[in-house]
DNA sequence: TTATAATATGAACACTGTTAGGTTATTGAG
DNA sequence: CTCAATAACCTAACAGTGTTCATATTATAA
């Protein structure tokens, strides 16, 4: 664990681009990400970025992973120890919260399936939003506060709730942006009546 | 209604630029869609697309509103005499099924607003996909199938739904893209459940 | 046929991501 | 401390992009 001087060096400027790259992102928007751009901001060539990433697409990815683990620290502020669907619930709302402290950044990260690691294959780690929600379900079923039904068990249960949380997180950054209605009690109000259904 | 034959060439070449746009956008995917190229395919300069465009927004916008359309009439071969919850369900179906066939231009519709032009201003249309999921919740509502509760009346119920389906299309079309399950069973299953909620 | 308006073009500008080759700075070994 | 090795960085260039403008070509209407 004891790095050298120029390995700091290294990772502090790995760090600094990935910053300047999310500044980026989230005042100009995702398809406004220029290397150059982020290279005049922190004085250096457009060449000297790719002594620490391979190019865009890799500066992209590692923005994604990177938004990944900050979505799930968000789905991990919600309390464990909630009945199974109050705690579906706070796990759609926080989703939406980050979804709209971050929207570009989000948007970026949905549309960027980060090369051949798709989202549920993620499952392993031990903190990805879909193995937490995952999780929820399963305790859902076991108290018996969520009923699987026939071509309708644990799998499909957790891609349904994702879906919709999903659904009205870019619904509401790309179609309703300029709806100034607070749809946070509406969005309660749905998640909560999914719930039901379940 | 009788146009020139210059009218007659100026809408024909236009229609063709917007093709040749489309199958770029369909082929390579919307990121890709280069001015250059299109002319290159019609045998155009570059700066002659700006007899019939403004610009790349102005062609992507048509391709929008374009598909709205076509998104619309996928719609619209939904039997109208189906019982309510089935015909939401089937509507539901339809809006995946032209998501499927159109995975490349479905999410460049849904990315582009279309320039102060939200998807709800469309209301008027009264052909827009969304004033006709709105009709048929509003006849839901009228038969009873659906009950309206404090604070979740036609427009909640309406926009969750739509929430709910257009999370489905865009999970498939990126988290799910590689995934070789056919989830139309259990997007029926989804539906049909959340149509129970209502 | 000719004047006018509509089309189309070529060349340029200001961008973009990426690569190759050369230069400077940092490092660890002798 | 010296020096070779390597990491870090830059300049310049290439191949793209969207867009503009002055110019040329073409078709239309008088």
């Amino acid at each position: 664990m004891d790095l050298t001087p120029r390995e700091r060096r290294h990772e502090k400027n790995r760090q600094a681009i990935l910053q300047t790259a999310r500044e980026l992102v989230t005042e100009k928007g995702a398809d406004k990400l220029s290397l150059r751009e982020i290279a005049r901001r922190i004085d250096y060539s457009p060449a000297a970025l790719y002594e620490y990433f391979d190019g865009k697409e890799d500066i992209v990815g590692a923005l994604c992973t990177d938004g990944f683990k900050n979505l799930a620290s968000f789905l991990n502020r919600v309390p464990a120890d909630l009945p199974p669907s109050e705690r579906v619930v706070e796990l759609g709302l926080a989703y939406l919260e980050f979804a709209n402290q971050n929207p570009e950044l989000y948007i970026l990260i949905i549309m960027n399936l980060p090369s051949g690691m798709t989202a549920l294959d993620q499952l392993d780690y031990e903190t990805s939003p879909y193995s937490i929600l995952l999780q929820a379900m399963q305790a859902g079923i076991d108290t018996g506060d969520f009923t699987p039904r026939e071509g309708f068990g644990l799998q499909e249960m957790t891609y349904s709730c994702w879906a919709f949380v999903h659904g009205i997180a870019t619904l509401g950054l790309t179609q309703l942006s300029e709806l100034e209605v607070d749809l946070g009690p509406v969005n309660r109000l749905a998640l909560e009546l999914f719930m039901d259904a379940l």
